[in-house]
DNA sequence: AGCACGCCGACT
DNA sequence: GTCGGCGTGCTC
């Protein structure tokens, strides 16, 4: 037997690959990345075990090629944490490994921060008395005062000063009063602690009291109203966290981690604060991921990928908006940021704070078994109240445009008033349907099993789903008529009839469309924050944290979407939509308003949500959930197959079932297509698991995976396990 | 996932 | 006679 090291490399892999020690060398430490050979190939991996023995031959070890890191990049905590990530999403460790990684980390590039040049007075320079400074030019006075003022100047402290400094510098070099060198520079951005929070109130206080930085382990769920004050609770909490000397991993949804976030935490918190997100450049992202590792980082925001970042002195984890499903990724490496974020929490003994004003039914019912405390902020900050709700019944009214009668003059009377009306439509472009009024012609994608949507101002059929796009048809390709009609209701739709509505008051369109170029999101929201358009309009991005305080009604154009969607997630998204979207009105003094418009005013998810709101909502959800043997109260997991074979996906998944090893503890549902079959040209289709619980659904996922990639249907298809799915779809 | 090998169709 | 299509199989 000979000592080989585990290295977890890129690849279908369910272990860590074999392979000698470096020729000319010692053996790596665990965690350091090494460059081996695979195949004919050379890849970047990462030691996960040794030195150890070998059960391959020693003929098909290969040795490693070299050592990358001087010492180890990845810490034993969070090594574990991605080998546990790995092994309960059933994802391929090496994959989970590298995707943990910054990509410059990833392509084996050296794990060093940015340098940046900085400059000091030198002994002479020092010595330079100052009336012989006074007889120099004066751009070369101002610099060496800077640099006695400051020690070291940087280039970033260049920049303030203006002018060419630069060459000015290089001058005082020249004469040896200034010399340079070079430091580290992580980029990060400083806390400045220069505004004073709000003073807390009793349920923020005593939300407060319950994250205690040095008290070890506690899940805390905050369970808070739009517009309760989370987030001064999170600032409290991190504040006191850095005192202790801890660092602080603040975990937001994509679309949350806007400047204006990050603006508010440099403003009233001191440390340093690091930035992690997708749309960073690569070196940016270096440097943050090792400032947060080599503890220079005090706060670090980021993304759902943030969850992997290694601390060198963690002390909380905050996770905002835990019910958002951006927190779970939605292919490949199918992780949840919030559940990995808790397990993390309880491995490190630190409290960590999950936050919404809609929290997940999974969070709730932890909550309810006593895994989380659980604190409600039920009070708006200042004088605002809650606004009222209210049903507008569509039956039977005229409509124009999908806006009802009634809605129409509730938003007059608001503008009326000097208040601002948002109407939310979570579906863009004009219409989700085009027919032909001759033969009943529907314009469908060739490559999904679903409509086109109109783009009346892009004057094109694009499918939502695939991408595609189309010209508009002149005619109908079937019968040849002219009379092709738009069928249903997207924002821009909306944006017309306002128009028309309300000539005097020019409404503002927020969706993807309305948005793409870069600052015009920000664009429009300004306008609508100053209230210089006073209609405000869009889909689920305006349901997102901006405050619109001058807005006092919203209204939901179309609720009965959401009343039956096939997913069993979709009343509980629904739900999540209108509070959030409500949230956004009335936060000053004026009360505010919100109705929804729908067929189904007798639907109970609607009546809960008028007469108990969230809360109730979630109750009921929960017991149904309950009855109905569905998660959060059972383990589920998705088997997914897709194929350009029509038949290939289920073949597929019929050949696996009765690979199943025999446990009663866990439900079978399916296989069955998935409800929209087809989707970008390829066929789809699943299997569901369910199981009373994670270990029984586990030990069946771990006896069955392995033999269904030796299945001959398998070649046929890709197919991919989602434990914990966000979309059953 | 890559990247080879290998065994059948249309081309300089 | 080759170039290359993508089915099949392997990587410690």
């Amino acid at each position: 037997m000979t000592d080989i090291i585990r290295v977890a490399v890129a690849g279908p892999f369910t272990e860590a690959l074999d392979y000698l020690p470096p020729a000319n060398g010692p053996a790596p430490a665990v965690g350091v990345r090494v460059r081996v050979p695979l195949g004919r190939r050379e890849r970047v991996g990462i030691v996960t075990a040794g030195p150890t023995a070998s059960d391959l031959a020693a003929d098909r070890l290969r040795p490693i090629i070299d050592v990358i890191d001087p010492t180890p990049l990845l810490d034993p905590a969070t090594m574990a944490l991605i080998e546990w990530a790995a092994r309960y999403y059933h994802h391929p460790p090496g994959e989970a490994y590298l995707t943990a990684l910054p990509t410059r980390l990833r392509r084996g590039e050296p794990a060093t921060p940015g340098q940046s040049t900085a400059w000091h007075l030198t002994d002479a320079g020092r010595a330079a008395q100052p009336d012989a400074r006074a007889r120099r030019a004066p751009r070369q006075r101002q610099l060496l005062e800077a640099l006695q003022r400051s020690g070291t100047l940087t280039p970033v402290q260049l920049a303030g000063i203006g002018g060419d400094a630069r060459s000015v510098l290089r001058r005082l070099v020249e004469q040896g009063l200034a010399a340079t060198d070079t430091a580290p520079d992580y980029g990060l951005l400083p806390g400045r602690a220069d505004q004073p929070g709000a003073a807390l109130n009793d349920e923020q206080q005593a939300c407060a009291a319950a994250i205690r930085p040095t008290a070890g382990h506690a899940a805390i769920l905050i369970d808070g109203v739009t517009g309760s004050g989370k987030t001064e609770v999170y600032l409290d909490a991190i504040a006191r966290s850095l005192e202790c000397g801890r660092q602080v991993l603040v975990i937001v949804p994509e679309i949350g981690l806007t400047p204006q976030l990050v603006q508010r935490f440099q403003s009233r918190l001191s440390g340093r604060i690091a930035i992690l997100h997708s749309g960073l450049a690569d070196g940016e992202r270096l440097n943050a991921w090792l400032a947060a590792r080599a503890g220079v980082a005090d706060v670090v925001i980021g993304t759902r990928s943030a969850v992997f970042v290694p601390l060198a002195r963690p002390g909380l984890i905050v996770i905002d908006e835990e019910h958002d499903a951006s927190l779970k990724q939605q292919e490949g490496f199918r992780y949840s940021a919030r559940d990995l974020a808790v397990l993390r929490a309880y491995r490190s003994d630190v409290p960590v704070v999950l936050g919404s004003a809609t929290p997940s039914l999974e969070s709730l019912a932890n909550a309810a078994q006593g895994r989380y405390q659980h604190h409600a902020l039920t009070r708006r900050a200042g004088h605002a109240r809650p606004p009222s709700m209210q049903l507008l019944d569509m039956r039977g009214q005229p409509t124009r445009e999908g806006l009802s009668q009634p809605l129409i003059d509730r938003v007059q009377s608001h503008l009326d008033a000097g208040g601002q009306a948002l109407l939310f439509l979570n579906r863009r472009g004009f219409a989700p349907t085009l027919i032909c009024h001759e033969c009943g012609w529907l314009a469908e994608c060739d490559r999904c099993d679903a409509r086109y949507t109109y783009h009346r101002g892009r004057g094109r059929l694009h499918c939502h789903h695939c991408n595609r796009e189309q010209r508009l048809p002149h005619h109908c390709p079937s019968c040849g008529s002219v009379d092709l009609r738009a069928l249903g209701l997207g924002t821009e739709r909306i944006e017309a009839a306002l128009t028309e509505a309300f000539p005097q008051t020019p409404p503002v369109r927020i969706d993807r469309d309305s948005t793409r170029r870069r600052g015009s999101f920000e664009q429009a929201m300004q306008r609508a924050q100053t209230g210089e358009t006073r209609l405000i309009l869009g889909t689920q991005m305006l349901a997102k944290g901006h405050h619109l305080p001058a807005v006092t009604l919203v209204a939901i154009v179309d609720a009965d979407q959401g009343l039956f969607g096939a997913d069993f997630r979709a009343p509980e998204r629904l739900a999540q939509q209108v509070i959030q979207v409500a949230g956004r009105a009335g936060r000053a003094e004026r009360p505010g308003e919100v109705v929804i418009q729908t067929h189904h005013p007798e639907h109970p998810l609607l009546q809960q949500l008028l007469h108990g709101g969230y809360p109730a909502f979630a109750r009921t959800a929960l017991a149904e959930r309950e009855a109905a043997g569905l998660p959060p109260m059972r383990a589920m997991a998705l088997i997914r197959a897709e194929a350009t074979d029509r038949h290939a996906p289920l073949a597929f998944l019929r050949a696996a079932v009765p690979l199943a090893p025999a446990d009663d503890a866990v439900e079978r549902l399916g296989p069955f297509p998935a409800p929209m079959e087809r989707r970008a040209g390829r066929h789809r289709a699943q299997l569901m698991l369910l199981a009373d619980s994670r270990s029984n659904l586990q030990a069946v996922l771990s006896g069955w995976l392995p033999a269904l990639g030796r299945l001959p249907e398998a070649r046929q298809v890709r197919w991919s396990v989602d434990v914990d799915p966000a979309e059953s779809l």
